[in-house]
DNA sequence: TTTCAACACGAAAACGTTTGCGCTAGTCTT
DNA sequence: AAGACTAGCGCAAACGTTTTCGTGTTGAAA
C-alpha cells in the first residue's frame, strides 16, 4: 500500500527542490525542458495528483458547495440536488450535503460544521421548524462572514441573498384555473399550515383564482393539514382529515392539493368514498414527482422543474463566488411553473 | 463584512503568541488562568471556530465521507444516503456526494476528484456501465493508496473491501414463494439484463424458488428488459415489452418484478389488458419505495431497508478509518430483506 | 546568595501547495 | 576582458492549525 505521492517525495527522489517540481508540473518556462520532462514522467508514473486540501488552504477556497435541505428522501429535493450537482461538476465544484430533517438545531449545527472552511458557499432550503421559529441568525451570520448563500423554494425575504423560487401563487392559480375551466364549482384545497411559506403562497393563489372568477371561497373547503413533523402515522391522520373534508362538504367536485402526497391521498380517499376521478371529482396536485406520474389515474399537477431550480441556484452561487467585484447585488430568480395535464382532470 | 477570525488575529489583538492562543482555547494547563479566560472570552466574542481545512491538512484526515451513487433521484439511493448521513453526523463526519449517472467515465472522474485529499473514504454503488465494462481499476487504485471503500447493493466480489448487500436471491425467493403460496401457477419475472448484478441475483432467486416447488421455469416467462441507460422514452418501451409478455403468455397469473418501476408498470399494463389485481394476476415487487406504498392497489414488495444499508455501510467505513491496527480484514454484511404484504397479492 | 523547580509563554516545525524573488553560472556585448 | 544579461533553479513565505521543545522569570529552598 503506497501512500499518495507528494511534491516533496518527488523532489527528494529526483534531487531537485520542491519548487522546481511544482513549476515543472505546471509547465513553467523557468524550468528547462530536460528537468520538466523528467519530473513529468516521474509524476505520471507515480500518478501524482495535487492534494486538494493543501490547495484549498493556500487558495482560501475549497471549490465545494454546501447544500442544506430538510430531507433527501423526497423527489423534489433530490431533483434539485441533481441539478446543482450537474452544473457544479461542470464548473469544477463538488457538492457536500447536510440534512436538517426539518429541525432548527440540526440546520444550525450543519451550517456551522460546514462554514468553517469546508465550503465556499451554501445552497439551502429552510427547515420547517426554522420557518416556524423565525430565527434566522445563522443565515445572517454566515453571510456576514462573507460566505454567500442561495436559498431555494422555502426562502425568507428579508435575508440578503440570491433566491430561486417558483411563483407558488401563480402556479396555484394555474391549477385552480384549470379546475374552474373544467367545470368545477366547489373546489377544495388541501394545504399546509401557514408558517410553511410555500403552502401559504399556494393557498393565496387558490384564493386569488377563485376571486378572479367571482367565486367566493368557503372556509370549510380549506383544509390546513395538521402537520406534526414526525410523519410516522401522519399518513393515517392525513387520510382522516381529508375524509372529513369530503364528508362535510358533499358538493366538492374539485380538489387542489399543495403537494403530491396530499393529492394522491385525496385521490385515494375520494375513490374510497365512491367518487370517480375525474368524472365526479377532479384533482390537481403540485410538484411533478414520481407519484404523480405513476398514479392511477395519472395526476394532473403543477411542475416546479426541480432540476432547473438546482441548476439556477448553482449558477447564481458560483457566479457570485467567482465574481471579481464585491458588489452586493442579489437576485431573485423565478422559475416558471407549468401545468402538466394528465388524467385526473377532464 | 468581517472575515472569519483566525488564531493569528486573536494573538495579535491580545499581544500573545499563536501557540498561547491555541493552547488557551484547548484548556492546556500550560496557560495561566488569566490568559486563558482572556483568550476564551475574546474568541467567544468574535465567534472563533478552527478552520477545518487547516485541521484536515494537519491531521491528514478530513472527517468526510465520499459517496458515489448512480443517481440520486431514486428512492432507494436517497434512503441509503439518509442512513449514511445519520451515522456519519453522529460520529462527526460530513458527507460529500458524487453522481455517476450510471456512467463509467463520470464514476472515475468523481472518484479522482475526491480521492486527492478531500475525503477519508468512499461508500459507493457501482454504475451500470462500469458493471458492463467490468473495469474496476479505479477501485483497486484508490484502495491501494490506502483509502478504504465500502460498496453497497451493486458490488463486485473480487475487490477487497467491506460490502453491504441484501440477499437478493433470498429476497426474490421470498417474493416468488409468496406468489406460489397464493396459488399462482404461471409466474413471470420482469428483470434486467444479467450484467446488472442485483438483477441477475434476483432472477436466480426466482429460478430457485420455482425449482424448490418443482415448477419448471419457462423462458418465455422471463423478460429481461432492454435497458438503454438513457431512460427517456424508456418508459414507453418498457410498457410495450411487458404488454408483449402478457399477450404472448395468456396464462400468466403472477408477476415478480425486480424493482418498483417494473412492478407498477406491470400492474398498469395488466389492468389495461383487463386483468384484475390481485384476482386475476398477483404482483410482487422489489424495493419498498414511495411508489409501492401509494400504488392502487398497494404493492406487495420486498423491502431492502435502504436506510439500514446506509447506516451499516457508514459504520463499517468509520470503524475502518478509526481502527488503530492496520489489519486488512473485510466484512460482507447482509441486510435482511422483508416481504411487505399489501394488496397486490391475495 | 546561589540553585533549581515550577510556571507561563514563545519559536518553530509540520501538513502540501504555489509563487515572487534571489542567486549562480554561463553567454553575449562592446 | 569586464560588465550585462539570461537561463535554470532554490529559498522562503503564506494559508491556519497543533504540538514539541525550548527559554526566561519567578519564588523558594539550600
Amino acid at each position: 500500500m503506497k501512500r499518495k505521492v507528494t511534491l516533496k517525495q518527488i523532489a527528494r527522489e529526483l534531487d531537485v527542490s520542491i519548487s522546481t517540481v511544482s513549476k515543472a508540473l505546471r509547465n513553467s518556462i523557468e524550468i528547462s525542458e530536460d528537468t520538466r520532462q523528467k519530473v513529468q514522467a516521474f509524476a505520471k508514473l507515480y500518478n501524482y495528483r495535487p492534494n486538494n486540501i493543501a490547495l484549498s488552504l493556500k487558495n482560501r477556497k475549497t471549490k465545494t458547495i454546501g447544500i442544506i435541505i430538510p430531507e433527501i428522501v423526497h423527489h423534489f429535493f433530490s431533483k434539485v440536488i441533481s441539478g446543482i450537482e450537474a452544473v457544479a461538476n461542470k464548473r469544477g465544484y463538488n457538492v457536500i450535503v447536510g440534512l436538517s430533517n426539518e429541525s432548527f438545531a440540526k440546520e444550525v449545527i450543519n451550517m456551522e460544521m460546514l462554514a468553517n472552511g469546508s465550503i465556499d458557499g451554501f445552497i439551502l432550503s429552510i427547515a420547517k421548524e426554522t420557518q416556524q421559529q423565525q430565527d434566522y441568525h445563522h443565515f445572517t451570520e454566515t453571510i456576514n462572514q462573507g460566505m454567500p448563500i442561495v436559498m431555494f423554494d422555502r426562502v425568507v425575504n428579508d435575508i440578503k441573498c440570491d433566491k430561486v423560487i417558483v411563483d407558488d401563487a401563480e402556479g396555484a392559480k394555474l391549477a385552480v384555473n384549470k379546475l374552474i375551466q373544467c367545470g368545477c364549482k366547489n373546489i377544495a384545497i388541501v394545504t399546509t399550515k401557514d408558517y410553511v411559506s410555500v403552502g401559504k403562497l399556494r393557498t393565496q393563489g387558490y384564493l386569488e383564482a377563485l376571486e378572479d372568477h367571482k367565486m367566493s371561497p368557503e372556509s370549510s373547503l380549506i383544509l390546513k393539514v395538521h402537520d406534526q413533523l414526525l410523519s410516522e402515522d401522519h399518513l393515517d391522520s392525513l387520510e382522516i382529515e381529508i375524509e372529513n373534508l369530503f364528508k362535510n362538504n358533499k358538493n366538492i367536485d374539485g380538489v387542489f392539493a399543495v403537494n403530491e402526497l396530499y393529492a394522491i391521498t385525496a385521490m385515494k380517499v375520494a375513490r374510497k368514498l365512491g367518487f370517480k376521478i375525474p368524472e365526479d371529482i377532479q384533482i390537481v396536485g403540485f410538484t411533478d414527482g414520481v407519484l404523480s406520474k405513476h398514479a392511477v389515474p395519472a395526476l394532473t399537477t403543477v411542475s416546479q422543474h426541480g432540476k432547473k431550480i438546482g441548476e439556477k441556484a448553482a449558477e447564481l452561487l458560483i457566479n457570485n463566488l467567482e465574481r471579481e467585484d464585491e458588489e452586493d447585488v442579489y437576485e431573485t430568480v423565478v422559475i416558471e411553473t407549468e401545468l402538466i395535464e394528465r388524467k385526473s382532470t377532464k
